[in-house]
DNA sequence: GTTAGCATGTAAGGAGTTACATGATTTT
DNA sequence: AAAATCATGTAACTCCTTACATGCTAAC
């Protein structure tokens, strides 16, 4: 009944860590912080901040105003408590097998600069064995079955393996930062875009966890 | 509570018109068609075969052998009706909004071999189109709010949106070899691998759309 | 002879979606 | 004054997973 999700519970803590947030205002950030890009409905949202009200770790605070004068409509601006801040920090410094999980990674990564650097390194190199074990499997069934698929079949398999690849060799780029080494990111092939800057991650940014404050 | 499943029921009707099968089967040949590697369970399965069954699209036959000559104990090989042939067809020629979503891009494409020449122009164009919006959109919120992101999330934005950039490119390569002009793979910074063959998606395979058989 | 893999299922539940319901505020 | 978008929620439903239950067959 009650939305208890693995995903969403903890992005919605971290970025009410960062800033207090209104409902509406939260599901737009979740939508870009949440993996590819999906849409995420306020069916789930709502009913996870409920339960994340019930169990103490965010309240709601009624604001009829918010900052540049004008009186807008009530909304519910959420905020952590002391609890919620402390349970956030035990969640980010988690580092077992469900982190490095498809539906789980991408939250925990998009908070690394709140995660130590222990745990980080844990969590790439996690990701990188699951990433590279699947990619054994697969592999082994492509050689098995290849005479019997169709090219279309193939090229699928193909494309889907090296997206695979590729996101190993993303994942060794930080990893190595991580250590400190500071490699270069690969740019490849890749054509200019407006997202293709210089954004390489830094070599070491320290993390936010001593910020623990007690109600 | 019996599983409808819009990306289920195709898959395996795709599979099942290719040769009979029985669901331990299927269930290893799904794997790999169901878009990245994930393991579908016999919870899924099970009750779809069932649904297939009772809407007359499917039946399950016993058989205690199998081919060559010991009798393994009994399964139940599944093979299509006639009316699941022709429900088939009806599902492999269209080319809806629905058919270039994440969730079911991948199982139209893996049946690109039994679909005809002007709908797989049409899936293909419609997923770049949406793919491109998406990257409009995603690029638009990443110029407005890159200056308040770490850089981790900076990264994993720009991860995402690079992927889908590859993936625009891919889709682009696969477009112009439909329309026959024989573009080559960019294979780009791709280590070579046991999958990064030469793959190239046939200029045009003759659609089996006249197969079509009635009881 | 026991572990591993083949083979088929069911029941309960989790994590989300869509559709609905309501109303305020801003823009055109 | 209409349309868009902001804002909050609920109910029903979907699709899938996990855990359970069962038993056969091959390999070590």
């Amino acid at each position: 009944m009650r939305g208890r999700s693995d995903v969403l519970e903890p992005a919605i803590l971290g970025l009410l860590h960062e800033s207090p947030m209104h409902g509406y205002e939260l599901r737009k950030r979740l939508n870009l912080v949440l993996g590819s890009f999906r849409a995420l409905s306020y069916g789930s949202l709502y009913p996870c901040l409920k339960g994340l009200v019930e169990r103490g770790w965010i309240v709601g605070l009624e604001s009829t105003d918010s900052g540049h004068g004008v009186s807008k409509r009530a909304r519910i601006v959420y905020q952590l408590t002391a609890d919620g801040k402390e349970h956030l920090q035990q969640v980010l410094s988690s580092s077992g097998p469900s982190t490095w999980e498809d539906e789980n990674f991408d939250v925990r990564f998009a908070f690394f600069a709140q995660t130590d650097a222990e745990t980080r390194l844990r969590i790439l190199e996690g990701r990188r064995t699951r990433l590279t074990e699947r990619l054994e499997t697969v592999r082994q069934s492509f050689a098995r079955t290849r005479e019997r698929m169709d090219e279309y079949t193939l090229e699928l398999q193909r494309h889907g393996l090296e997206q695979v690849e590729r996101e190993v060799r993303w994942l060794d780029g930080l990893i190595d930062n991580e250590r400190g080494r500071r490699r270069v990111r690969p740019t490849g092939t890749g054509h200019p875009t407006d997202a293709d800057s210089t954004a390489a991650v830094p070599q070491s940014t320290p993390a936010r966890t001593t910020e623990k404050e007690r109600g």
